[in-house]
DNA sequence: GCGACAG
DNA sequence: ATCTTGTCGC
Protein backbone atom coordinates (compact mmCIF):
# COMPACT_ATOMS: atom_id res chain seq x y z
CA UNK A 1 0.00 0.00 0.00
CA UNK A 2 0.87 3.39 -0.71
CA UNK A 3 2.09 5.34 2.13
CA UNK A 4 0.46 8.46 2.14
CA UNK A 5 3.66 10.56 2.29
CA UNK A 6 6.47 9.36 1.09
CA UNK A 7 9.18 11.91 2.37
CA UNK A 8 7.79 11.86 5.74
CA UNK A 9 10.33 10.05 8.08
CA UNK A 10 9.11 9.33 11.14
CA UNK A 11 12.81 8.19 12.63
CA UNK A 12 14.05 11.72 11.81
CA UNK A 13 11.25 13.41 12.98
CA UNK A 14 11.88 11.76 16.19
CA UNK A 15 15.03 13.06 15.84
CA UNK A 16 14.28 16.48 15.28
CA UNK A 17 11.83 16.33 18.28
CA UNK A 18 15.05 14.91 20.29
CA UNK A 19 16.70 18.16 19.19
CA UNK A 20 13.93 20.76 19.26
CA UNK A 21 13.47 19.62 23.45
CA UNK A 22 16.86 20.52 24.08
CA UNK A 23 16.13 23.92 22.46
CA UNK A 24 13.44 24.58 25.03
CA UNK A 25 13.65 27.73 27.28
CA UNK A 26 11.49 26.44 30.40
CA UNK A 27 12.21 29.40 32.31
CA UNK A 28 11.08 32.99 30.36
CA UNK A 29 11.13 36.08 31.69
CA UNK A 30 10.28 36.38 35.24
CA UNK A 31 8.53 40.30 35.10
CA UNK A 32 6.97 39.64 31.99
CA UNK A 33 3.22 40.70 31.73
CA UNK A 34 1.15 38.51 29.39
CA UNK A 35 -1.76 40.91 28.24
CA UNK A 36 -2.20 40.00 24.65
CA UNK A 37 -2.30 36.22 23.96
CA UNK A 38 -2.69 34.47 20.98
CA UNK A 39 -4.78 31.29 20.32
CA UNK A 40 -4.49 28.98 18.12
CA UNK A 41 -6.64 25.88 17.23
CA UNK A 42 -7.73 24.00 14.05
CA UNK A 43 -10.71 21.89 12.69
CA UNK A 44 -10.61 18.74 10.21
CA UNK A 45 -12.28 17.68 7.58
CA UNK A 46 -11.25 14.85 5.48
CA UNK A 47 -7.76 16.31 4.17
CA UNK A 48 -8.28 19.68 5.15
CA UNK A 49 -7.24 21.35 7.86
CA UNK A 50 -9.07 25.13 9.22
CA UNK A 51 -6.79 26.85 11.55
CA UNK A 52 -8.03 29.78 13.86
CA UNK A 53 -5.74 32.81 15.31
CA UNK A 54 -7.73 34.75 18.10
CA UNK A 55 -5.38 37.42 19.26
CA UNK A 56 -6.92 38.49 22.48
CA UNK A 57 -6.59 41.41 24.83
CA UNK A 58 -6.36 39.79 28.32
CA UNK A 59 -6.93 42.94 30.53
CA UNK A 60 -9.66 44.58 28.14
CA UNK A 61 -11.24 41.12 27.69
CA UNK A 62 -11.54 41.71 24.20
CA UNK A 63 -10.67 40.18 20.60
CA UNK A 64 -8.18 42.08 18.82
CA UNK A 65 -8.00 39.99 15.91
CA UNK A 66 -9.01 37.05 13.89
CA UNK A 67 -7.29 35.32 11.19
CA UNK A 68 -7.83 31.57 9.48
CA UNK A 69 -6.07 29.14 6.72
CA UNK A 70 -8.50 26.86 5.13
CA UNK A 71 -5.10 24.01 4.33
CA UNK A 72 -4.76 20.31 2.46
CA UNK A 73 -3.42 18.37 5.47
CA UNK A 74 0.24 16.48 3.94
CA UNK A 75 0.79 14.66 6.89
CA UNK A 76 -1.62 12.17 8.47
CA UNK A 77 -2.32 11.95 12.40
CA UNK A 78 0.31 9.81 14.63
CA UNK A 79 0.29 10.07 18.22
CA UNK A 80 3.70 11.97 18.93
CA UNK A 81 3.78 13.48 15.72
CA UNK A 82 0.61 15.89 15.87
CA UNK A 83 3.29 18.98 15.56
CA UNK A 84 4.37 18.00 12.30
CA UNK A 85 0.77 17.84 11.06
CA UNK A 86 -1.04 20.59 12.09
CA UNK A 87 1.98 23.17 13.31
CA UNK A 88 2.07 24.08 9.51
CA UNK A 89 -1.27 25.28 9.69
CA UNK A 90 -0.98 26.95 13.37
CA UNK A 91 1.69 28.72 11.17
CA UNK A 92 -0.58 29.51 8.26
CA UNK A 93 -3.15 31.20 10.40
CA UNK A 94 -0.86 33.08 12.57
CA UNK A 95 0.64 34.67 9.25
CA UNK A 96 -1.25 38.04 9.17
CA UNK A 97 -0.80 38.95 13.34
CA UNK A 98 1.84 41.03 13.74
CA UNK A 99 3.71 39.46 16.23
CA UNK A 100 5.74 41.76 17.91
CA UNK A 101 2.32 42.66 19.10
CA UNK A 102 1.46 39.25 20.88
CA UNK A 103 2.83 38.69 24.23
CA UNK A 104 2.17 34.60 24.29
CA UNK A 105 0.35 31.86 22.64
CA UNK A 106 -1.58 29.24 23.63
CA UNK A 107 -1.44 26.33 21.17
CA UNK A 108 -4.27 23.34 21.41
CA UNK A 109 -1.99 20.67 22.48
CA UNK A 110 0.35 19.41 24.43
CA UNK A 111 4.01 21.16 24.73
CA UNK A 112 6.69 19.41 26.65
CA UNK A 113 4.13 16.96 28.29
CA UNK A 114 5.10 14.55 25.04
CA UNK A 115 6.87 11.53 24.63
CA UNK A 116 10.04 13.15 23.33
CA UNK A 117 9.25 16.49 25.33
CA UNK A 118 8.15 18.23 21.89
CA UNK A 119 4.72 18.55 21.29
CA UNK A 120 3.02 20.98 18.86
CA UNK A 121 3.55 23.82 21.11
CA UNK A 122 7.48 23.38 21.28
CA UNK A 123 7.41 23.31 17.78
CA UNK A 124 5.34 26.32 17.60
CA UNK A 125 7.31 27.72 19.92
CA UNK A 126 10.45 27.11 18.71
CA UNK A 127 9.55 28.40 14.94
CA UNK A 128 7.94 31.84 15.87
CA UNK A 129 10.55 32.37 18.78
CA UNK A 130 7.51 33.62 21.09
CA UNK A 131 6.43 32.38 25.02
CA UNK A 132 4.19 29.13 23.85
CA UNK A 133 1.80 26.96 26.23
CA UNK A 134 0.48 23.61 25.50
CA UNK A 135 -3.22 24.01 26.12
CA UNK A 136 -4.63 19.90 26.01
CA UNK A 137 -8.29 18.28 26.98
CA UNK A 138 -6.86 15.26 27.05
CA UNK A 139 -3.11 13.44 28.68
CA UNK A 140 -0.55 11.87 26.93
CA UNK A 141 1.68 8.44 28.17
CA UNK A 142 2.76 9.77 31.63
CA UNK A 143 5.17 8.07 33.98
CA UNK A 144 3.34 9.86 36.92
CA UNK A 145 0.47 12.56 38.11
CA UNK A 146 1.39 13.31 41.40
CA UNK A 147 -1.17 14.66 44.37
CA UNK A 148 -0.66 18.48 43.17
CA UNK A 149 -1.17 17.47 39.63
CA UNK A 150 2.49 17.69 38.25
CA UNK A 151 2.93 15.61 35.46
CA UNK A 152 6.18 13.71 35.24
CA UNK A 153 8.15 11.97 32.55
CA UNK A 154 11.88 10.68 31.99
CA UNK A 155 12.08 11.82 36.42
CA UNK A 156 11.26 15.47 35.42
CA UNK A 157 7.77 17.85 35.66
CA UNK A 158 6.79 18.22 32.30
CA UNK A 159 3.04 19.65 32.99
CA UNK A 160 0.53 20.39 35.24
CA UNK A 161 -3.09 19.52 35.85
CA UNK A 162 -5.73 22.64 35.67
CA UNK A 163 -8.77 21.52 37.76
CA UNK A 164 -10.03 25.12 37.64
CA UNK A 165 -12.70 26.32 38.11
CA UNK A 166 -14.85 24.19 40.65
CA UNK A 167 -16.56 21.22 37.85
CA UNK A 168 -14.88 22.18 35.04
CA UNK A 169 -12.84 19.70 32.60
CA UNK A 170 -9.46 19.29 33.70
CA UNK A 171 -6.40 20.50 30.90
CA UNK A 172 -3.12 19.37 30.57
CA UNK A 173 -0.85 22.55 30.89
CA UNK A 174 2.56 22.18 29.76
CA UNK A 175 5.44 24.54 28.72
CA UNK A 176 5.78 25.54 24.96
CA UNK A 177 8.96 28.03 24.78
CA UNK A 178 10.14 30.63 26.66
CA UNK A 179 7.51 30.67 29.72
CA UNK A 180 8.19 28.89 32.57
CA UNK A 181 5.48 25.79 33.90
CA UNK A 182 3.88 28.03 36.75
CA UNK A 183 3.46 31.05 34.96
CA UNK A 184 2.08 29.08 32.14
CA UNK A 185 -0.30 27.51 34.61
CA UNK A 186 -1.13 30.75 36.10
CA UNK A 187 -1.88 32.66 32.88
CA UNK A 188 -4.36 29.45 31.62
CA UNK A 189 -6.09 29.35 34.80
CA UNK A 190 -6.99 33.45 34.93
CA UNK A 191 -8.21 33.14 30.74
CA UNK A 192 -10.67 30.43 32.26
CA UNK A 193 -13.67 32.26 34.00
CA UNK A 194 -15.66 29.05 32.84
CA UNK A 195 -15.58 25.24 32.36
CA UNK A 196 -14.60 25.39 28.51
CA UNK A 197 -11.30 25.95 27.27
CA UNK A 198 -9.17 29.23 28.06
CA UNK A 199 -10.80 32.35 25.84
CA UNK A 200 -8.66 32.34 23.01
CA UNK A 201 -8.81 29.15 22.73
CA UNK A 202 -12.17 28.46 22.89
CA UNK A 203 -12.93 31.27 20.52
CA UNK A 204 -10.72 29.72 18.23
CA UNK A 205 -12.00 26.53 18.55
CA UNK A 206 -15.48 27.85 17.68
CA UNK A 207 -14.55 29.73 15.02
CA UNK A 208 -12.52 26.57 13.05
CA UNK A 209 -15.37 24.56 13.25
CA UNK A 210 -18.06 27.62 11.72
CA UNK A 211 -15.08 28.40 8.71
CA UNK A 212 -14.69 24.45 8.06
CA UNK A 213 -18.52 24.14 7.72
CA UNK A 214 -18.93 27.25 5.92
CA UNK A 215 -16.04 26.33 3.29
CA UNK A 216 -18.12 23.18 2.98
CA UNK A 217 -21.45 24.78 2.29
CA UNK A 218 -19.75 26.96 -0.15
CA UNK A 219 -18.12 23.64 -1.75
CA UNK A 220 -20.09 24.23 -5.23
CA UNK A 221 -17.44 27.58 -5.87
CA UNK A 222 -14.57 25.32 -6.09
CA UNK A 223 -13.45 24.24 -3.08
CA UNK A 224 -14.49 20.36 -3.32
CA UNK A 225 -12.90 20.72 -6.96
CA UNK A 226 -9.43 21.88 -5.50
CA UNK A 227 -8.83 19.51 -2.63
CA UNK A 228 -10.56 16.35 -4.12
CA UNK A 229 -13.43 16.11 -1.43
CA UNK A 230 -16.39 13.95 -1.68
CA UNK A 231 -19.63 14.56 -0.37
CA UNK A 232 -20.65 12.17 1.95
CA UNK A 233 -22.52 8.88 0.64
CA UNK A 234 -26.56 9.54 1.98
CA UNK A 235 -27.18 6.15 3.33
C1' DG B 1 -1.41 -10.17 18.66
C1' DC B 2 -3.38 -6.48 21.81
C1' DG B 3 -3.55 -2.05 23.85
C1' DA B 4 -2.10 2.91 23.92
C1' DC B 5 -2.56 6.93 21.51
C1' DA B 6 -2.67 15.31 21.87
C1' DG B 7 -5.60 16.77 17.35
C1' DA C 1 -10.44 15.86 15.39
C1' DT C 2 -15.28 13.95 13.69
C1' DC C 3 -19.43 10.78 13.47
C1' DT C 4 -24.31 11.14 16.32
C1' DT C 5 -30.06 10.72 19.92
C1' DG C 6 -31.60 11.28 23.59
C1' DT C 7 -31.09 12.86 28.04
C1' DC C 8 -29.67 14.89 32.62
C1' DG C 9 -29.10 19.36 34.80
C1' DC C 10 -28.76 24.53 35.62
Amino acid sequence: MKALMPSFNYEKAAKAQEIMANLIDDVGLSDRKYEKILGLDASYLNDLSCSVAVLYNARKGKVIKVSSALLKNKVPYVPGFLGFREASAFLASAQEIDLSDVDLILVDGHGRFHPRLAGSAVQVGLVLGKPTVGVAKKPLKAEKIDERGYVWLKGRVVGKVLNEPKGAKRLYISVGNEISLEDAFEVVKLLRPGKGLPVPLNIADRLSRRLMEYALRRSEKGYIRRFGLRRKQAS
